[in-house]
DNA sequence: TGTTAGCACTCGAATTAAATGAGTGCTAAT
DNA sequence: ATTAGCACTCATTTAATTCGAGTGCTAACA
């Protein structure tokens, strides 16, 4: 048996009106709601078609039916190819301003949480591919050194560093300059461990004081890239769903909001498969993140100029309406365009 | 009326009771429960005295009692009391070392949540009072300038810099060094608004122009000061507790979790009146943060060196166990002392 | 052949009723 | 002052009942 159009339009309607009331959804409502005049004896022999073929399910005999992940699945997809073109229109966000970026993000998980009444979520554009701007190495006191990385797009990182020998203020302009003339301007995926050796060679006679220093400034420049910065707000928009409140289900998405590093398989999975134009539709078990398997994730992908992307995503639960956090993000998008726009 | 030894034995009986079980507690139990040998029939007269004077009260007739906010307080006055020598012995925390700041306490709130099972939060040692340890302007490119400030405590601002016109380097360092010399070695306290009017007086010719330098500077030193960072954990831990489990109160309660500068009044307070040394608690409605009123909160305060002070705090309902809770906040600040010894 | 009306049937949810029992307040005896 | 005893209260539990939305199936119809 295939799905016909007469099916397709009886699974919307399924679908849409589910989202609305979070009930199961009998085959009367149908026969009343959608334009296609048709009995309800007739919807439900669609129906048990539509259920053996997957689409939906009954929680129990004699109730309504719900839309399952595969049809969810079919619904999202259909309607993601009809906004498809407009999509596309997602502007680039460049925010090359001193606006600090972790109040940034979280002003947009904010504002996206309460515009859509789900949790919002947002990573920190990976600095995978951003180019070293400058680096400054000094002398807090004898034995400590700071190193100041900034990368374009204004992310500063700071690093403390012991050394166990008085450098004096020669050797660390030595260094500095070293520094900046053989990693500035390169990407971080460019600095790899061979040009860190070379430079450890250089380095000459202090090699084995410098070494450490160098691995620092490496490890500034790396690190933190293992772990994804996460930002969440609305946490407390689960509440409105039934479906998610109960204490064991509440208690574990909760905690995967606090421990927000359980998120970052999500953000990593959004970031490398980001094809359909950056939007992407996990729903249900098909989430990578097995605490919301109860939840569905709309993620749309945000550039900040070269290369630095980072994962914006609604979770809520399965009957979210998908067509509003679309456009929802959309809508984010441009705003942070205009946003971008007045500050020039 | 008054409290007398007996009527106290039984308050205490009955607060600890309904520690364990959540359930309000008879005169039956009671009778049975102390080591005053009485008849469940005394024990109701004496429960009809307490509840008279406001120590506990009834959820609905005929069924038992469960303690007041004002129960509550007399039982952990009195507890306070007797531990008061101990807590004494709270250890000064310092962490001269390497490790960043935020990773640390993300860690310690976590540690605590799952020693614990109620929700923990740690403020960041406020940098009041605090002493510069230095500074250094640098110039990014040709209209951004970056500015590094370091406290004791290992704490690093970062402020990004917008200046119109060419800073050549000599006048960096000019500045660099006027900064450091002038504002070195200061508590934050002491920087005030006619020291930063000297400062820009000082600049000179350039004053216009540096004006805005110093100012980003002073706001970098200060800033943020306003908005004290905190960080929480354990959240989920409230759905263990049914009387905080139900959406409506969970909602409020991870909601303020999230939100954490929610909770910044109760951090203000606890740094006010850090008498009792340093260990507070707050009983339901007692709580600045209304969000939480039916939470009581332990917070203890604790300081890194030079009069940085913070507070970490433990949040659970109102049955919580105060003497464990008090002990665990004393656990931990030995075992950050001990780690602090190790890495010496 | 596809659509529809009609009807018996199912089964979760809501409603009601009754039973339970923990706990109280009061009184009278110790 | 303490306690045993007893009648009473009332949330909670359990069971029985009703209700109704929704189904599947069959037979009639276009």
């Amino acid at each position: 048996m295939e799905i016909d159009a007469r099916k397709m339009k009886i699974l919307q309607a399924i679908v849409r009106n589910y989202l609305e009331t979070g009930e199961p959804v009998g085959s009367r409502t149908i026969s009343k709601y959608t334009d296609l005049n048709l009995s309800s004896a007739t919807i439900r022999n669609e129906m048990a078609d539509l259920e053996e073929l997957g689409y939906i399910l009954q929680p129990h005999t004699s109730a309504g039916r719900i839309p399952s992940d595969k049809g969810y699945r079919l619904y999202v997809d259909t309607m993601m190819a009809e906004k498809e073109q407009e999509v596309k229109e997602m502007k680039e966000l460049l925010l090359e301003k001193e606006e600090k970026m972790d109040a940034m993000l979280k002003r947009v998980a904010k504002v996206l949480a309460n515009d859509t009444n789900y949790a919002a979520m947002i990573s920190a554009p990976a600095v995978q591919g951003n180019k070293v701007k400058f680096i400054q190495l000094s002398r807090v006191d004898k034995h400590q050194l700071i190193a100041v990385i900034m990368v374009e797009g204004n992310i500063i990182k700071n690093n403390i560093i012991h050394v166990e020998d008085y450098l004096d203020d020669e050797t660390i302009l030595k260094l500095n300059i070293m520094l900046n003339s053989s990693l500035g301007g390169l990407s971080i995926s460019e600095i790899n461990l061979a040009m860190i050796a070379r430079l450890k060679q250089q380095a000459g006679v202090h090699e084995d004081i410098i070494s450490g220093v160098i691995d620092a400034v490496a490890d500034a420049i790396k690190g933190e890239d293992e772990e994804l910065e996460i930002y969440t707000s609305g946490a407390k928009n689960i509440f409105r769903y039934p479906e998610l409140a109960d204490n064991q289900k509440a208690s574990e998405i909760i905690d995967t909001f606090e421990e927000k590093q359980m998120l970052s398989s999500l953000v990593k999975e959004t970031l490398t498969n980001s094809d359909s134009h950056g939007i992407q539709v996990y729903i249900g078990e098909e989430s990578p993140v097995s605490a919301i398997r109860d939840c569905s994730v709309v993620t749309a992908t945000y550039e900040l100029g070269e290369g630095m992307r980072g994962t914006i995503g609604i979770i809520g639960p399965k009957r979210m309406d998908y067509e509003k956090v679309v456009d929802s993000l959309k809508g984010l998008m441009h705003q942070l365009d205009n946003l971008y726009d007045k500050k020039e």
